[in-house]
DNA sequence: TCTGTTACTGCAAGAAATCGCAATAAAATA
DNA sequence: TATTTTATTGCGATTTCTTGCAGTAACAGA
């Protein structure tokens, strides 16, 4: 609730238009604890306002997502998901084998975060990080 | 052409069959110099064999992302990007507000990936790891 | 509060990526 | 080499995501 006003307040501060549709996509994005697709969110807020449109709903991800308000990932399924940036950060360890995703913690890439900032003045945000690899039940079949 | 034939036998030593057009893909991306889109895949293949599916394609794509061949990233449009993991090892620095793209080098990464190996037992491959934040351009005007 | 500007939305069409299934062909075996 | 098994392909349909455009409504200024 309160993240959510401070993102609606920084949009508008940015000169973007807070509509019912952007209020209520950024609503259900902030209230949820999961990581949501654009469907699962269009699916979610049609009970209240029956004409939203899908493609406004990937619009406003595009918007939040380019504002730095929210992270996109690629979920298990190759489908795009979506979760606020302030939501439980974390890095996501992926499975290029099986596809499973495990949480870690993102300590000890700091250090790494700041070089970069320093090399080539670029501030990454590394909320949700992805990174590739293989896991713990996929690494022992020998399979190079 | 050596690395193709690498991958080529690898995958035959997994147990999947070599078809023309898996060789044709995975010539296709090895000899290539940019990262490439399904799309792109297919039109260069196509001149050669008239009835390759782009359905193939992905496929074929995936299996080699899946046996750790290729990786698969998101470009500047939204696309889906694959490369060879041999092809110039860097990090990819994208902005999310300009969608610009940067190369960096990783080096630095490393004792954080030893350190997630061995926390985690997750083995990073950092061939092409994509950051997201924000690039120098992008970082002056102050937007929160 | 009313009005004008123009960003935003809904709709429908389009592009990108995936999936199911019958036909095909790779490669193991005889 | 011929046969058999079954992984892989092509095709068409489907799903996911994006885009163009005309109508609508947020919000700045009067």
């Amino acid at each position: 609730m309160t993240h959510c006003h401070t993102t609606i307040q920084s949009l508008r501060r940015q000169g973007f238009r807070i509509t019912p549709q952007r209020e209520m996509i950024i609503e259900t994005l902030t209230q949820s604890n999961a990581h949501l697709s654009a469907e699962e969110i269009h699916k979610r807020i049609k009970p209240r306002s029956k004409t939203i449109n899908l493609a406004t709903v990937y619009r406003t991800l595009d918007l939040l997502v380019e504002q730095g308000h929210a992270t996109r990932l690629i979920g298990k399924e190759g489908k795009f998901l979506y979760a606020t940036r302030q939501h439980s950060r974390h890095l996501h360890l992926v499975c290029r084998k099986c596809g499973r995703a495990y949480a870690a913690s993102y300590d000890g890439l700091q250090p790494f975060l700041e070089q970069l900032k320093s090399t080539y003045g670029f501030q990454v945000e590394a909320e949700h990080v992805t990174l590739y690899g293989l896991c713990p039940h996929c690494i022992h079949p020998p399979n190079q």
